[in-house]
RNA sequence: GGACGUAUAGCUCAGUUGGUUAGAGCGUUCGCUUCACACGCGAGAGGUCAGGGGUUCGAGUCCCUUUACGUCCA
């Protein structure tokens, strides 16, 4: 920094502005690197002079929301906090563009979607680019195979993300853009790939045939964490099966076109009303199967008839009795959520064949069902009408159809859901991370706590990372799932699909004693919970993209923060504490900061699909980044916050009032020296009060940032800043000018310009732009690269800040005089008596001159008083101005 | 049903280990072209701290309980 002795005008604009400002610094930023990593440094220091962050790669695919915003603001002041405090900070980006969003937005703005069966078109051209908006419909998008989906899903995914980077830029995200990386780039992949076969190598990975949750709409296995609640309409069926004793026995179901798989009914134990007829068999109605009847303490007894239908599989708990009862499978739905074409054998030579043939066979289940309810009314067997009722069914998130229950080998990753060590040990990290606020930590403990199996990684899907996994064909080409043929780690990433395992030959591909690509992509969270590993350089054998970096991994990792809303604790946070448990036997961040939701001014969870999302490029337009940023900042971490743009103008207020009074405090004419040079010239008690009082600011404010609590910090010091604007520099004016001889105007100089110094750092992590702007107008170099202020900077002088407080209250009394006259300020004060205590008369008679000239007194006397009070006040109009 | 959180001025929120008369901003009312700022300045009005009980010399704050709302999990 140049010494402002050899600066000593300050360049001053003329009419400052706010707007404007994003433009300007934000390419000065870009050009000077300002918030580069340097990583030799970091490599150097001590761990506790790095700070690293973890940021969760968002999502490009869509415009962004204004909870990203908030959340990045929070992360971003933090981070620009670390950085003036001297520490390296590692502040790395990334997207995470493979996954179901990105695929959708591809089907829409293409109008194509992915076919596993479609095959490749060497010239193939979308029929739509940029179809933004409307979605196109499933029957109007053209199939396309995966070959020529992915390239799509490539292109689109960078186009949105320039997009996404420009916008974070002029909020004044303080990223080092050079670190960015993509989920689904080369070295993203490897590092997912490896880490995968690290799992199976050390058997925390493995495939299992298995009924799971199924969405038809995306044909994919789902995850527990993917699942939710929701309403859904139905209506209770009552039916008639029929005992060997020629009798009934009525159940009610809300799916009565799984008839035809049901497995057995089941009553609870302790059921006397069913106490004969367990160990009985009945036939199920229109297809004649013969079923067995069985207790089960899972049967409610007071619900329905108190006895339940199993099949396979209708809902979780079918599949809770078929594993412990060791049921029978009758699957009749496929995938595709229609009922299977083939006739099942257990109806083919009943009464039902020529039923299931004719009218349930490749039927929704929603034809299905009003099939056999018909069937069901015409032969007597539905007892009553059904009666309409809401249920709870399970849906993927993004989906909206329920999810069905299908069978199907999938790969899984061991999280504790299954096995009681794993859980504790996942529990007990979660006890090394220090949540903020603390209590977010029982979200993830009870999420943990209530896992009931391994995490599901993969997806039917296409844009993904795939399975580093061949299977070998036997003689008749089915594939020995029980023998996968890993890739070794060098040749990572590779795709299954294009490249071949060692040994074999293009040919041999799809025949009979050949091998199979694994035709499954990973979770998107398989590969984004790896963030820390990705970004920070944890090597991989084969190193793509050269950006192995063992001694950076060693030195950052595990990393200090990881940011992020409290939706995804139990997904993103979860899945990454996972992962670096199993990979590294440590936590992956040892702080975790979790952002509120942002609530419409209804208070509901703001959300795009909702239609109630505002553009954060319409409102960083609108009101300014240090606005916007202003809003964000004012929220403390974990609290959800309406959406106010009140609270955005009295940030762009601020951002404004700090041009104008820097301007101002910096107009007064030369000021010699810096440091303690121009401390040395503070001498007047009512400028030591002032220091004396942004010293604590300093202190407090600082704390506030160790907190994590820097909405604290912003608080601290904006109400200083406000009455050092109103009061103290009204106060000083016209000492400042001059009005009391050359020492006492030096001093009060030299105080204006200590205390912008100090205020505009503090305001720095908050106001990026407008704090660099008044910066630049007479110091050198970035605010941003400006050490973070000591309180030691605003003297060591033994002042009591009292007397700016004393003062303020004097000045408080004669504007209220003026006021209640309802004169304007400029009137004079030909007389008055300043009541108060003995002790606070003496503060004030030490900035007497100040305060007479901020209040144009020129009649003062003093008098006893418990409180400062001004009384007897004679008031002089001003006369009108001469222009 | 379980877990967590929230409840303070019309609105959005502070309120630290319990300690004078509960604060801020927005909004509102009144006034002011004051040589940085009208995107401004000054002043005022506005509160049964969700309800009930308890601990204490003293409770917005600690304990119990009820209610309402939100989120997550069953």
């Amino acid at each position: 920094m140049t010494s402002p002795s050899q600066l000593p005008e300050a360049q001053l604009p003329d009419k400052p502005t706010v707007d404007g400002l994003e433009d300007r610094w934000g390419k000065v930023w870009q050009e000077q690197g300002t918030y580069r990593f340097d990583r030799e440094r970091a490599v150097s220091l001590p761990r506790d002079q790095v700070f690293s962050i973890d940021t969760p790669p968002p999502t490009a695919s869509g415009s962004l929301h204004v909870g990203h915003v908030f959340s990045y603001t929070h992360t971003d002041c933090m981070a620009r906090y670390q950085r003036m405090q001297g520490r390296e900070v590692f502040y790395p980006i990334g997207w995470d563009d493979n996954g179901l969003p990105t695929e959708r937005r591809v089907q829409n703005y293409y109008g194509v979607r992915g076919d596993h069966a479609a095959a490749y078109d060497p010239d193939f051209t979308p029929p739509l680019r940029g179809a933004e908006g409307k979605s196109v419909k499933a029957a109007d998008q053209v199939p396309v195979s995966r070959a020529n989906f992915i390239p799509l899903c490539e292109e689109l995914t960078i186009q949105d993300e320039e997009a996404f980077e420009s916008l974070f830029r002029r909020l004044g995200f303080s990223m080092d853009w050079d670190q960015s990386y993509r989920t689904i780039d080369a070295r993203s992949r490897a590092v997912a790939q490896e880490a995968f076969l690290h799992n199976v190598e050390r058997g925390e990975a493995y495939q299992a045939e298995a009924p799971g949750l199924w969405d038809v709409t995306f044909q994919s296995a789902v995850a527990q964490a993917e699942l939710e609640a929701r309403d859904y309409p139905g209506a209770f069926h009552r039916i008639a099966f029929r005992r060997a004793d020629g009798g009934t026995v009525e159940i009610e179901t809300t799916r009565p076109e799984l008839i035809p798989a049901v497995v057995a009914l089941i009553a609870h134990p302790e059921d006397e009303r069913y106490a004969d007829l367990f160990g009985t068999t009945v036939t199920s109605p229109l297809f004649g199967v013969e079923i067995p009847v069985v207790a089960h303490r899972a049967a409610e007894p007071d619900k329905g008839a108190g006895i339940a239908m199993c099949c396979t599989f209708g809902d979780l708990t079918d599949v809770v009795w078929w594993r412990e009862l060791r049921l029978p499978i009758r699957a009749v739905l496929t995938r595709n959520g229609r009922l299977q074409a083939e006739t099942p054998d257990w109806i083919i030579g009943g009464p039902g064949e020529r039923l299931y043939a004719d009218e349930l066979a490749t039927k929704t289940v929603f034809t299905a069902r009003e099939h056999v309810v018909a069937a069901l009314r015409e032969s007597g067997d539905l007892i009553g009408e059904p009666v309409k009722t809401q249920r709870k069914a399970n849906f993927f998130e993004k989906g909206d159809k329920p999810l069905e229950i299908v069978t199907s080998r999938q790969w899984y990753i061991r999280n504790g859901g299954r096995d009681a060590d794993l859980r504790d040990a996942l529990v007990k990290r979660g006890g090394e991370i220090a949540f903020h606020p603390a209590f977010m930590r029982s979200r993830y403990t009870n999420w943990v706590d209530g896992l009931n199996g391994d995490w599901l990684v993969s997806r039917q899907r296409f844009f993904g990372v795939p399975f580093p996994v061949w299977y070998p064909l036997d003689a008749d080409g089915q594939p020995d799932h029980a023998h996968p043929i890993l890739a070794p780690a060098e040749s990572l990433p590779i795709d299954p699909q294009s490249d071949m395992p060692d040994g074999y030959s293009a040919e041999q591909r799809g025949v009979p004693g050949g091998f199979i690509g694994d035709p499954d992509v990973m979770d998107t969270w398989a590969t984004s919970s790896l963030s820390p590993q990705i970004a920070a350089g944890w090597p991989v054998a084969s190193d793509p993209e050269g950006r192995n970096d063992a001694q950076l991994f060693d030195k950052i990792f595990p990393m200090d923060l990881r940011p992020q809303a409290h939706d995804i604790i139990r997904t993103w946070l979860f899945a990454t504490v996972v992962r670096s448990h199993l990979e590294h036997d440590t936590v992956p961040w040892t702080g975790a900061g979790i952002s509120g939701w942002i609530l419409d001014p209804d208070r509901k969870k703001m959300s795009k699909s909702k239609g109630n999302a505002e553009t954060p490029d319409g409102i960083v337009e609108q009101f300014g980044a240090d606005a916007v940023r202003y809003w964000a900042a004012s929220s403390r971490l974990g609290a959800d916050t309406a959406y106010d743009t009140g609270q955005m103008k009295v940030g762009r207020r601020l951002a404004m009032k700090l041009l104008n009074a820097s301007k101002f405090a910096l107009s007064f004419g030369e000021v010699r020296g810096d440091g303690s040079d121009l401390t040395a010239q503070v001498t007047h008690s009512l400028d030591r009060a002032m220091l004396a009082a942004l010293r604590k600011v300093v202190e407090d404010a600082t704390r506030g940032f160790e907190d994590w609590d820097y909405t604290r910090s912003l608080e601290l010091t904006e109400t200083f800043f406000w009455t050092f604007c109103d009061d103290y520099v009204e106060l000083v004016k016209d000492r400042a000018y001059g009005g009391q001889g050359e020492e006492a105007a030096a001093s009060a100089r030299a105080a204006l310009r200590i205390a912008l110094a100090v205020q505009l750092r503090l305001l720095a992590p908050f106001l990026p732009y407008a704090t660099e702007e008044v910066w630049s107008w007479w110091q050198e170099g970035s605010v941003h690269r400006a050490p973070w202020p000591t309180a030691n900077e605003c003297g060591t002088f033994d002042s009591d800040p009292d007397i700016l407080v004393a003062v303020g209250e004097a000045l408080a009394g004669i504007r209220r005089a003026k006021s209640d006259a309802k004169l304007g300020m400029r009137a004079e004060v030909t007389a008055m008596t300043l009541v108060g205590p003995a002790d606070r008369i003496k503060l004030i008679q030490l900035a007497e001159a100040d305060l007479r000239s901020a209040g144009k007194v020129t009649g003062l006397t003093y008098a006893d008083g418990a409180e400062i009070e001004v009384r007897d006040v004679t008031l002089v109009p001003p006369p009108p101005r001469q222009k």
